[in-house]
DNA sequence: AATGAAAGTGATGGATA
DNA sequence: TATCCATCACTTTCATT
């Protein structure tokens, strides 16, 4: 399961994290590899889950979704039963990108993009008459989106 | 600038950015074009920049980034001209993923990923060493990853 | 102006040594 | 692992609406 990974390995997922449509043939000549070895390491570190999906990244402002918002929400521990429904809800809600449980006061950070704020408060309208174990939450609108991405530190030269 | 996207368009983002290796043959037998009208509308979707980029999403576990760290930071308002300093210092920094200028108390929302407590601790003040401006920061560990996407709401059926 | 079909190019993913 | 090769996908061209 902890997929062991060489320097070659982390080499190719800090390329494909940055551009996905990077031919393997390229790869091969950046990193020192034939062009069927980056495939073949492409595809165990699918099969393995290292590479969890291939996605276009779509910019917000072209598809008229203006505002991202960071809402922390905070809820009523007592009910714990209430909690499952509340994840099923953010699963099911295209408009929250992200969502954590943290530590702190306030229980779930979510982050949200939305038309406009009316489009938002629609929606946290519509978040807490679902669910009732919502006590409060605070927004912070996003005046600035300084970095936007999902790339993770791969520490491309261990050996 | 504005792009014009028809419902075909928003139906290609719609699959794209869910599976970006997805073929534009199938695409195209799912939305009733051909390959071809598919693939020319990606490449205007990417010359257009509605499409970003392609990338590939890693499975922070796989790679040893164990911990998520929501982190707010509290800066002097008084000294813009160290703003920008700041702003390059996030932009290089690997582990901070995403960040956002807010409104609020806190004026800057970080997403951190790191190895442990240890190496986010030692991040922390690096940033804080570096960055005079930062007057103080809070620190939301994340316990559960619940949601995890740049995905964006595209509306596929507004024709 | 955008489509679909067909031809040409290039990338991919096997088998083999 | 690299090389070879057949297959698939992508890109361009072109005739059509």
């Amino acid at each position: 399961m902890p997929a062991e990974l060489d320097k070659f390995d982390r080499r190719i997922l800090a390329i494909v994290q940055r551009d996905a449509r990077r031919s393997a043939e390229m790869i091969g000549t950046d990193i020192g590899l034939s062009a069927s070895a980056v495939q073949r390491r492409m595809a165990r570190l699918r099969e393995d889950g290292v590479i969890v999906a291939e996605v276009a990244l779509i910019d917000p402002h072209s598809v008229d979704q203006r505002l991202t918002v960071i809402a922390d929400l905070e809820v009523e521990r007592e009910r714990p039963e209430l909690l499952a429904s509340l994840r099923q809800w953010i699963a099911a809600e295209p408009a929250i990108q992200q969502a954590w449980y943290v530590t702190g006061d306030s229980d779930y950070v979510l982050v949200v993009t939305a038309r406009d704020v009316g489009d938002y408060d629609a929606l946290m309208q519509r978040l807490v008459a679902a669910n009732a174990n919502v006590k409060r939450f605070r927004t912070r609108v996003a005046l600035d989106t300084l970095k936007r991405s999902l790339a993770v530190p791969v520490n491309a030269t261990p050996d």
